[in-house]
DNA sequence: TCGTAAGCGAGACGGTACGTCCCGTCTTGAA
DNA sequence: TTCAAGACGGGACGTACCGTCTCGCTTACGA
């Protein structure tokens, strides 16, 4: 895709995503990663300029964070499965450390803060094939803002998963896209 | 509160604070904070045992992040204005950094975790005075599911100003709101 | 004398004019003095702004190249002791290496060339006494050139010893004396 | 003389010494003279097992340092005037450095010592001439010491220029002379 | 009122990580 | 097959903060 990578970016990638999720940002340095990968700091910084544009990079390069777009016919089980991978995301021990990690990072650094934000764009640009099927079926208006359902939906589980810290609740994809799609007025 | 505070507390956490806004949580040094506030470094760590957990008590005893509850007659109204003000908060120069910084800080630092979801917690306890009114008024069932309300309302901000970057748009709130009460399907 | 030194100055100059010895200007690294030491490398910093300036101290602090002066009553038994003490200093496996080391990286280390320079200056301050002497028994004329005297007896070891690489001989400082004084001419 | 030079070695040897001149051998890098002589890193350590055996050979090939031997009539005049020729060769901004970078070098690098060592003794063979004459002439004893001789002349010039940093003066070579000739005593 | 203890200024120190420079070796691909 | 290009491991550099520590001064309170 593009151009080049050190000879053992695989190692490199890894360390640097295990660290992150072990320790957190603060705890992930450039000698760490150099050493947990076995290449020497020199030539970390002989490939990326900074220890946020090596975890960009890895970010990208593990498919970790990818979702799988649902297709279950059906706008509601389209958005719930959705919902649910969210959460999945969220929480799963593989995944909550670094997703954490990188959203606690971005706050002060701007390159990881640009990593996120295409990421975003990333996944919001492929949800919007579930709001075209719904639109065809007549579930959505033509008109709908997909942005805006989508930040509703992520935004909720974002706040209720990260912010309020509240427990697992199997309950939640349903009543947050019954929610989404229906309103909360009387 | 709780006990003790050094004389000069105030500069403390005003140094503290702006320091936080000038240069972002990266720059915030404790280093820098003691010299700004005129107080020796070993001061700082005499009374707070890290950067962390100093910011917190500067930003709880600062009224920074205070939100003023509307009464509007109207939850709609009610609402726009709640968002308004978290868009606010979330973009405003003076307060946009802190945000940032604590909740980067948040993801490390359990200190800062907690006063970030008591923060939340206190915010939802005052929101829900809107919420009732509502349902005096029948603008919304008896039933109806406060702290979903509002992290539908909380998140999609959240999603939009952080992590979309999106720009500022005055018919956000508007278009929130409306959604959160009415749904999106056709 | 001078202002503030570390509480291990002590342990700093021993571990750095060691490694002098033992391994050259080129061995002689921070990090080897700060290990041998026992102090941190930061702590050297703190202290002197580069190796040049530390070592220059740890040559002035020790009194290594410390020359006594003699009196033996007569101008050739001064000059005679004189030159063997420079022989000694410039060959004794104390010394020799310590000197070597400062001398060439008096070459590309201003720093280190002028301690030098500020020693050969105080020790041609000390012999001029040896002059005075002299002239107050007749031995020399009153406008006796003292520093060329002393460059002729010092340069010559120097370059015998230092450059020639000649082995030692006992018959050397009688000669250089006798010729000094006296002349080469037929 | 002996073997193989890479093609482009008159370019190496160039930048060398220019790199050498202008930066003191501290900044003379093997990186240096490979990007300023167009050829690669890997191309000098092909050739050359070291930074100081790329520079002996340099100084050899090039004939930087060669002094013309004087024929003036007489051992005064011959002499002031290799006085004068050393005097040149430790200040002109052409060779200075370089001298100062080999005695630098030589201290580490036992091969440019041996190169150093060469070329005095090369030297002093060709100043023998000089000796001879003057001998024939009846100017010096037969028995005469030669390289006591010009070990005082040019110790007593190295000290001077190169430890003690005298700013240069035209009396220089007579004064000295007439030292090493007649003696300094009354 | 006076001593004793807490608060504080001052700053040396060990320590971790940073990002850089240059060294000398090793690998690879094209001529 | 040779040799350019250059990636690499490695060592040291000098810097920025961190958090700990010891030392005295001063301020205030309680006996």
């Amino acid at each position: 895709m593009d151009a080049g990578l050190p000879r053992r970016s695989d190692q490199i990638f890894d360390a640097a995503l295990t660290l992150l999720a072990e320790g957190g940002y603060q705890r992930l340095t450039v000698e760490g990663i150099a050493e947990r990968s076995g290449v020497h700091k020199t030539t970390l910084y002989r490939w990326w300029p900074s220890k946020d544009a090596l975890l960009g990079r890895a970010l990208v390069e593990s498919r970790l964070l990818d979702v799988e777009m649902p297709d279950t016919g059906t706008l509601r089980g389209d958005l719930e499965h959705l919902v649910g991978s969210a959460v999945r995301l969220l929480t799963a021990p593989a995944t909550a450390p670094v997703i954490a990690a990188v959203l606690a990072g971005a706050g002060e650094h701007p390159a990881l803060a640009g990593h996120a934000r295409a990421f975003f764009a990333d996944r919001l640009g492929r949800e919007r094939a579930v709001v075209d099927r719904a639109v065809a079926r007549g579930e959505l208006p033509p008109d709908v803002d997909a942005m805006l359902l989508f930040d509703l939906l992520g935004g909720a589980v974002w706040v209720r998963v990260l912010l309020r810290r509240l427990p697992p609740d199997p309950d939640t994809p349903a009543r947050v896209v019954r929610a989404v799609l229906h309103g909360l007025s009387a």
